[in-house]
This record gives C-alpha cells, sequence and structure tokens, in this order.
DNA sequence: TGACATTTGTCCGTATGTATA
DNA sequence: CTATACATACGGACAAATGTC
C-alpha cells in the first residue's frame, strides 16, 4: 500500500466517522504533513485522492473543506461489485448456455469463425433484496474453464484471479421501461421506469471481455462535479 | 495559464487530430519533457489531466496508451454548456415567474418567510435542434437583478459575471418517460423514454444557488472508469 | 528461469506564484 | 499591506512493474 493512499483512507475514515461539520475545514497541508509524517507533496496527493472521490474541496489561498455525505454516500457510476463492496451480495442464475451471438456482438469481440460466447442471465441480490438484472456475454476463447458455479461470485473477481488485467471499464446509461418478466424478477410494477447501464470490460491491449447490461432495481445514480 | 493545462491541451489538440493510434502508444515521459522543456512533475500532471478526461491510460513499466474516441467523445455527466461549448446554443424561453415553491424546496435553499423564487422553463436548442428541456428554480435574495433578457444566454454564466464563485455541481440522473408537452417540445414521441439530469448549483459555503430539471432529448450517457 | 534495461509510480526537499482573509 | 494557504514547478532518488534477451 503505498502512503498516500494509506493516508487517503485514514482522513476519508476520520470523515466518515464524523470528525468534521459538512462544509467544515479540514486541517491544512502543513498541519497534515506533519501528522502523518509525510511530505506535502504526498499530502496533496492524499486530498486528490479525497477530491476526486467527492469527500472534500478546496479554494486556493483559503483551505480544504468537508463535503456533505450527500456528494459521497451515494450511488456514483460504479459497477454492482464496487457499489455494495462491503455488503452481502448474492446471486440468483436465471440462464446459462453458449451462443454463436449477433452479428454486431461477434464483431464487439472480434470473434472468427466458430469461436463462441458464454451468455447468462443473473440477478443480483444485497441482503436477499433483488438491486439488479444483469445479462452478460463474455467470448469462450478467453475463458475456456469457465462454468455456472462461477456465476454465483463475482465475475470481475474470477477474471483477476485467472491472472487477466481489467484495463477499462466503459459505461453507457440509458433509461429503459421494465417488462414483466425483468419487473418480477427485481419486484417492481410492470413498466415502471428505471436505469440500465451497458458495460464494457476490456483487458491490455483492447481485448474486449465482457459485455454486460445491467438493469437497475432503483431509478437513479448520482454524480459531482467541482470547479 | 498554467503550463501543464497548456502541455495537456496540446496533446489533447495532437489525439483529436488522429496522429495516434486507438490503443497505441504515446510517447513517453522522458521524451516529452524535452518536447514541452519542462520537468517530469508537469508532464505528469498533464499526463494526469489527460486520464481523468479518458484519452489516455498507462501502465507502470510499459508507457502510456492512447484511448479509443468512443471513450472521450461521447457525452459524459457534464452540464449543458458544458456538452456544447463550442457549439451554437440557443434557449426558447416557455415561462417566467417569481413564486413561493413547495415547503421542501425553499428548505434546500434555506429560505426565510417572505423570500421567493425565480421559476422558469426553457427549451434547449443546439444548432435549432432541440436537445433538452429545463426546469429551473433560483432565490430571488441572491440574483436581485435577474431578468427574462438574462435567459437567452448561460444563466451559469450569468452567475459567475456577478463575482458569484461556483463551487459544486452535483447531479443526480433518473429515467422519465415524456409527457405529451416534453413530447412535442423535444420533438420525440409521447411517453418515450428519457433521461433526466437534477442538478444543484452551490456558491461557496454551501449556499444553494440553483436547482435545474433537466430532461434530455437523447436517452444515453456514458462514463469511463480505468484501473 | 534469471538478469537487465526501460518506463511509470512514489516520495522527498525546495522555491516561487497566486488567491484569500 | 501582510500573513497564510493552496497551486505550480523544478530536480533528484528509489521502488515496482514490464518486456526482452
Amino acid at each position: 500500500m503505498s502512503k498516500y493512499v494509506d493516508i487517503a483512507q485514514q482522513l476519508i475514515a476520520m470523515i466518515e466517522a464524523g470528525e468534521y461539520r459538512s462544509w467544515g475545514v479540514l486541517e491544512g497541508e502543513l498541519y497534515l504533513t506533519r501528522l502523518f509524517s509525510a511530505s506535502r507533496v504526498t499530502i496533496r496527493k492524499a486530498l486528490s485522492l479525497l477530491k476526486d472521490k467527492g469527500y472534500i474541496h478546496s479554494r486556493q489561498g483559503s483551505g480544504y473543506y468537508v463535503n456533505p455525505p450527500e456528494f459521497y454516500k451515494e450511488q456514483h457510476l460504479t459497477t454492482l461489485s464496487d457499489r455494495y463492496a462491503n455488503k452481502n451480495l448474492s446471486s440468483i442464475v436465471l440462464a446459462f448456455d453458449i451462443v454463436e451471438g449477433s452479428d454486431e456482438m461477434r464483431r464487439m469481440f472480434h470473434l472468427f469463425e466458430g469461436q463462441k460466447l458464454y451468455h447468462f442471465r443473473r440477478i443480483r441480490l444485497v441482503d436477499d433484496i433483488p438491486v439488479a438484472l444483469e445479462e452478460t456475454w463474455m467470448p469462450v476463447s478467453l475463458f475456456e474453464d469457465f462454468n455456472e458455479s462461477d456465476l454465483y461470485g463475482s465475475v470481475m473477481k474470477y477474471i483477476e484471479n485467472r491472472n487477466y488485467v481489467i484495463s477499462h471499464d466503459f459505461k453507457k446509461i440509458q433509461a429503459v421501461q421494465l417488462n414483466s418478466e425483468a419487473a418480477r424478477h427485481l419486484r417492481k410494477e410492470e413498466h415502471s421506469l428505471s436505469l440500465q447501464i451497458i458495460h464494457k470490460v476490456y483487458l491490455l491491449k483492447s481485448v474486449l471481455a465482457q459485455y454486460t447490461i445491467e438493469t437497475q432495481a432503483d431509478n437513479q445514480l448520482s454524480a459531482l462535479s467541482i470547479r
């Protein structure tokens, strides 16, 4: 663990423990260099991390200020596994098969003749409450030993355990209306509105490893930008 | 203009001009220090900016790589004025009045007895094509001289011209179905799905200056995260 | 497998610029 | 005007990951 990440985590813990008022001042860089026995550069890197995550903001000549929880507690644009990192996340597998895939899908994965795709659908639950419906495609050629039992954990973790390195995670968000099946699985009204996140997970060298459509039970996501 | 921002802009211009292949390598830090006569720290700050904007990614021990346009060209989670920065943006004002506001709205703005809110609705157009419908509330007390003629430009610009400093811009995204009026204004089918972005614009010291509901004509937004 | 050069990542000290109070 | 605090910039050193021989 690098020093600046360690410092950042300590500061985040302090903020989440409520040691600072919303919009209140954080100690200055000079104080923090002494507190953590680190150089100003390192402190600044840690604070910059906190800024990116929405915990604080700063004003030149004035100081660092703690943001209200609304700015960092809400769902940001992350994948399910990130979002519910410390929660009790489980899955129900609705389908698992091997398919040809549509022309567009095959083009996206750069598949050759004969190469196929895993295809599966899962309900994702947090504390036994459904939070999302997932439909995923992955190339068989990359994951020869993949099987249904891997579907009960995090597929991202499976990929990383295979020593593949995930380099990019591209997301697109769109509004959808739940069909009757989706509504039933997510315990919502039929036709209710929801956000759909489309992921593309890339390995090194532009290799597309996974294409996922995640239909959320919730109809809200938040984002923050600071000038 | 600081040096690292200047360098970042030059690099972005080169990437957008197509001087690099997607997933291709960018020159290393050492080369760039010589090219721009800057220290390694400065080059790294510039490259870090490019990373944040989705133009490049890097791998320790390997190098910097240019992302495909999909990762930086699409609509990110920005306000309209950012998104269409260099386009021909105009407005049609549908309504402009001064209101009490709901209890929740008054609480959000911390209004005292008697204080009121500007309220207006606009169609926002790019090259005369409607891209969004906007409904906004702003406290009268902050902007005594605000009037309808200010609605034809950017309200953000108006705020900054008044020497107010915008510190935060909080956004929430949700799925909605266009009602008949919205659909007509946006030239879409009634009941078609769309994304709605709810903004809260804060000045210094937690002063809420603007609350806006922006209903998009488009049903897509994208985001990127890199490991 | 191991050694090696290359490249990015982290960290330090220091100096100067600039906005704020 | 002045002190303070964050922002930018430089130079140097070592660590860690990568690719190659």
